[in-house]
RNA sequence: CGGGGUAUAGCGCAGCCUGGUAGCGCAUCUGGUUUGGGACCAGAGGGUCGCAAGUUCGAAUCUUGCUGCCCCGACCA
């Protein structure tokens, strides 16, 4: 991509109702733009991020045998009303009525849908295990939305839920997502940690929420060091094994947000593997059994030839609030620092003399070539100052910065920098494309 | 929903106390000089001063009401 054809408003200044960093940084890098509180437009790099995020999660959820579908912002309040959450929901939800003076509002999630299309069309066990989700924008209308698009009234999720014959299946299922948000989560650079939530009425040890560690994070956090070392589930890991052994081994070590927080436990881990840190919840997964499938009848008939309701569980993931929370947990001074995974573009190539033979020749040529190598490249080919372009790629944090100047062109390198590290080296055309490749592609 | 702020050009702000018809920096446009870490000079465009009443000869400024937005708390993906 080309910036002088691009829409990459930045700002030089904050705008001041930007008060945590991950905001700022959005809001500068021209990723969004509030249109009132907590409901924000997707301006082109914030939503080439979104889609890197919805990709990875559409992925792994693949791999752990969810099937996607995609279901209305809008819905009929008559099916909240036979769950008895229509009342039941409060303020947060925003109710609409149609010409016709039907009830309708904007969900703010999906139970009771998901159930409606289960109930209608799956009649027995031997259609289960069944897991269904979406990546669907909600909205709650928070009374008090804040930290830009972390707390957001519209907000995109992905939600997913299982259907099993009974609780033990549905033990497998919960194992399945558990895992697969492990996955997840590493692939985007973060780290993640399963903290036990709280169950509510359904109670059991079947709820957790994700946590990653960011020292801008929302709320405080405690666990073992041992979690900071386990290794994520590779790649291969059958989903359909008993994958009980790995959730067992990343729920056995201490890990528990302030709420859930127990003094006594925490403190009789070794002093030296106590960590204390701050955290931002980004998925949360439970179990809750029967409570839609008996007040919605969505029955299947056993292999005895009974009826019995479903078992269900439900799997969320703020795909909108893990682009703050991502800028949170991977940024400096200078702007943010994506991971690869996630960046909006992987390179920025910056054309230091737009308009020069030289630069434009070696530029457009290294362009073309890394975006046949399958490399994204935003290409800044605008005939700005070199201070200007430089503080530009640092804030927007692509991965690798490539310079193109009339100084180091002049004996045909590049000077190559890794946003992360800072680090800079000047290579020739042909070492740049290879190390750009062997670093990007995988 | 309680408490506290704030609203003046695209962004950041001053002006308000003590009423006299709106200003600064950045950004934008034009011309010129510059050119490897957010350049400089000269000129230009851009504002119903959040909205509505009121006081007054006169309101960005004083009064009242409303609204938007932000922060702290309670609540939540």
């Amino acid at each position: 991509m080309r910036l002088s054809r691009y829409f990459l408003p930045i700002l030089k200044e904050t705008p001041k109702e930007a008060e945590i960093v991950s905001h700022r940084l959005m809001l500068r890098a021209g990723m969004v733009r509030q249109q009132s509180a907590g409901i924000y437009s997707w301006l082109p790099l914030g939503l080439r991020v979104l889609r890197k995020i919805e990709r990875i999660v559409e992925e792994e959820q693949a791999r752990a045998g969810a099937v996607q579908l995609l279901m209305p912002t809008i819905q009929p309040a008559d099916l909240w009303r036979e769950s008895g959450r229509y009342d039941a929901y409060g303020k947060e939800m925003l109710r609409i009525t149609d010409r016709h003076e039907r009830d309708m509002l904007f969900g703010p999630t999906n139970e009771e849908m998901i159930t409606d299309i289960f109930r209608s069309s799956v009649r027995s066990y031997k259609d289960l295990p069944l897991n269904l989700y979406h990546i669907q924008w909600k909205f709650r209308d928070e009374v008090r939305p804040r930290f830009g698009v972390m707390r957001g009234r519209e907000f995109l999720m992905k939600d997913a839920y299982s259907f099993d014959i009974d609780k033990e299946s549905a033990r497998h299922a919960y194992n399945r997502m558990f895992v697969s948000y492990l996955r997840t989560f590493e692939r985007m650079g973060l780290q993640a940690i399963p903290m036990k939530a709280d169950t509510g009425p359904i109670g059991g040890d079947m709820s957790h929420e994700f946590i990653i560690l960011a020292s801008t994070g929302e709320s405080e956090v405690f666990l073992d060091k041992a979690l900071l070392d386990l290794d994520t589930p590779a790649a291969d890991t059958d989903f359909f094994a008993d994958l009980s052994p790995i959730v067992e081994a990343w729920t056995t070590p201490y890990a528990a947000t302030d709420e859930m927080h127990d003094e006594t436990a925490f403190g009789a881990i070794a002093e030296d593997r106590r960590v204390s840190a701050r955290g931002i919840e980004v998925g949360h997964i439970f179990y809750f059994g029967t409570k839609y499938s008996d007040a919605m009848n969505a029955k299947v008939a056993t292999s005895e030839g009974t009826e019995v309701p479903v078992h269900m569980g439900s799997y969320g993931i703020g795909v909108s609030r893990l682009l703050g929370a991502l800028i949170e947990a991977h940024h400096d001074d200078d702007g943010i620092i994506w991971p690869a995974s996630v960046a909006p573009f992987h390179v920025g190539l910056v054309n230091l003399k737009a308009g020069d033979a030289l630069t434009d020749g070696a530029c457009e040529d290294l362009y073309a070539k890394l975006e046949a190598a399958g490399i994204e490249v935003l290409y800044d080919d605008t005939d700005g100052r070199a201070g200007a372009k430089f503080a530009t790629m640092d804030l927007i944090g692509l991965p690798f910065q490539v310079v193109g100047g009339p100084r180091g062109l002049k004996d045909g390198l590049f000077e190559v920098k890794d946003r992360a590290t800072g680090e800079k080296e000047m290579l020739s055309p042909e070492a740049t494309l290879n190390k750009l490749v062997a670093a990007l592609t995988a």
